[in-house]
DNA sequence: AGGCTTATTGACAATATTGTAAACATACTT
DNA sequence: AAGTATGTTTACAATATTGTCAATAAGCCT
């Protein structure tokens, strides 16, 4: 008696899925520092080897969870910027809050554990924004200004730092610096951010 | 035989500054993940007890690692402010600077390792600089016109979001972002962020 | 039904890692 | 020179952590 183990069969997606919404969990709650096989399996309700034979070994979950948190935030890049927006403000409102939930700290910490997990996909999604952006904000240009590539460059740059920095230290910035915590003072954060980017990005 | 151990007797602030310096290598070359009080005893040139006797704990020797972060932190931004500068463009160059040779990489991982490390100690600069720049930014401001204390918080936040996420993504973000690497591409990020700010902060 | 593939698990292993305790040595004091 | 305080180390312990391996069982195919 007392066998009468039941064992649930997934298929290996299913499997893999369910192992890797555990771990976003847990890298959320513990931080990187705290990633460890046996506290995903249990959330995960699974045996911890089952985590090596799905991603062969601790690496490899790392890996996988940068892939994914990549391709997320590249998804909610891709919809914020075909989006119809029309203002500055609100464009920038999306992409920061497209760091928003978790995912711009989880990228930043599985860039710790794992720097050269990343291999290339953020520089690449930046690439990506910086060609959409000038082609954007030369078809906006009234006629005879110059719109350099360059500048269209360090713009994507300063929000992808600025947007990681806030993902990460934002809550613990905004604690006692004198700034009020919510989303209003991110609202008018972001305002003011905007105004200064089209002050200098549209010439008049 | 062979008893001859020498032992090296420190004062307690000398055997700390010397188990704090190779901690800052360790964490520099391994990232936070790689923390281990092996490894930084071995660094040191001394038993690995050691660093629990001085520090209690692995955990006491993080909180010392992040002060001293801070402090240096707070030393150089102190000094960038003190020191006599002309243009926008110098200072920020200077500030962003303050973060540069890993301790702006060394202050985003410790946080990763004990956010509650800090102990408000990031912050309390973060007010001390704003109120530094506000105090600067209304005694240059020309007659009549209105400078906000949001502005300036705004501001120091802005940098100092941008100044993390340079440290810690900078490197790789550039790598093949389109961005060249090297100090003329920094500069040159510099004084474009420095006209930005200007041309909004200081209305003509 | 029987066999095959493989997802899943329990047991085990090897090493790592933090921490403890007592012995030891070094410098200072008297 | 002897004693004392304490910096330092060796030995030890307890647990954690990743990974291996063979056994098990669930679903699928014939």
């Amino acid at each position: 008696m007392a066998n009468g183990v039941k064992r649930v069969r997934r298929t290996p997606d299913e499997a893999r899925r369910l192992i890797l919404d555990a771990a976003r969990e847990a890298i959320a709650r513990t931080g990187p520092d705290g990633l460890r096989l046996h506290d995903i399996a249990a959330a995960a309700g699974v045996s911890h080897p089952l985590i090596l034979h799905h991603f062969g070994s601790r690496a490899g979950l790392v890996r996988a969870l940068t892939r994914e948190a990549i391709a997320e935030l590249r998804d909610k890049l891709i919809t914020a910027m075909a989006e119809p927006h029309h203002s500055t403000e609100e464009l920038l409102g999306r992409v920061f809050e497209a760091f928003r939930d978790g995912l711009g700290q989880r990228l930043a910490w599985l860039a710790t554990i794992d720097p050269d997990g990343d291999q290339g996909g953020s520089t690449m999604i930046q690439r990506e924004f910086a060609e959409h952006l000038h082609a954007r904000r030369v078809a906006a240009a009234p006629a005879g200004t110059t719109i350099t590539q360059e500048e269209s460059q360090f713009l994507v740059h300063l929000i992808a730092i600025a947007a990681l920095g806030e993902a990460i230290y934002g809550t613990q910035f905004r604690r006692s610096a004198g700034l009020s915590k919510g989303p209003e003072t991110d609202r008018r954060f972001w305002a003011w951010l905007a105004a200064l980017i089209r002050a200098r990005t549209t010439p008049a």
